[in-house]
DNA sequence: CGACTATAAGTAGCGACGCTACAGGTAGCG
DNA sequence: CGCTACCTGTAGCGTCGCTACTTATAGTCG
């Protein structure tokens, strides 16, 4: 999937990915790609640039932790991104849905009578 | 809602509300703002140019009228256009569903064990 | 030992896209 | 005459994801 598709909804998947618990960049990475059947494959120039917006929006808080010689910069949501999470969610159910009913049906010519 | 979450699927939405017949710009925005319940509102600084660009990509073809004194610019699907339509819609659909997925269940901690 | 892969984080620069804020013009109504 | 609706357009900006690259450690295989 062409995952420059994602615009605007990146920072939302992120966050919902780091709801039930903290977790690092590559690990992320790898839960996406996981999660999704492989379908979303995001590269590091996407993710950690991300990460880091949502960390200067206050949205996740990060911390150094180290396991085994590599540090790891791991990330968990604030109360402020739990509540963007939210957010978020009705967004997105707001948005595919008129995208959804836009792209699907064409009842009628646009043209005025 | 924010338009700008539209990012990436504005042309295929643009070609859908062309599917059925040619139309000008503004009657256009009007559609997706009827079409959308007052949901979808762009811009004329976003339509335009977005009808510009599907022309130049060959996707829509487009005319001059007149009517009433007033010029338009009427817009009509290319067979391209429709081919990218119907590729737009598969899209959409692994998309959505993979966005859906991500976004709501939350099943497990993203760190390993 | 050396090469390679997996793990882990990062940046610089680019291109695409939608938005704001304009500019310009006609038709009709009070 | 002023205002609103209709109709098209552009310049410049900011955001965002991507490509391509750098840096570093641990383990595996020949």
């Amino acid at each position: 999937m062409r995952a420059e598709a994602l615009k605007g909804h990146l920072d939302g998947i992120l966050l919902a990915v780091l709801e039930p618990g903290p977790g690092h960049g590559y690990a992320i990475m790898e839960a996406l790609r996981v999660r999704s059947g492989g379908q979303v494959d995001l590269p590091t120039g996407t993710v950690y640039p991300a990460l880091h917006r949502l960390e200067r929006a206050g949205l996740v808080q990060a911390s150094w932790s180290e396991a085994g010689g590599r540090r790891r910069r791991v990330y968990e949501l604030t109360p402020a991104g739990r509540r963007a999470l939210d957010t978020e969610r009705t967004t997105w159910q707001d948005f595919s849905a008129a995208v959804s009913a836009l792209l699907h049906p064409a009842p009628a010519a646009v043209t005025s009578p």
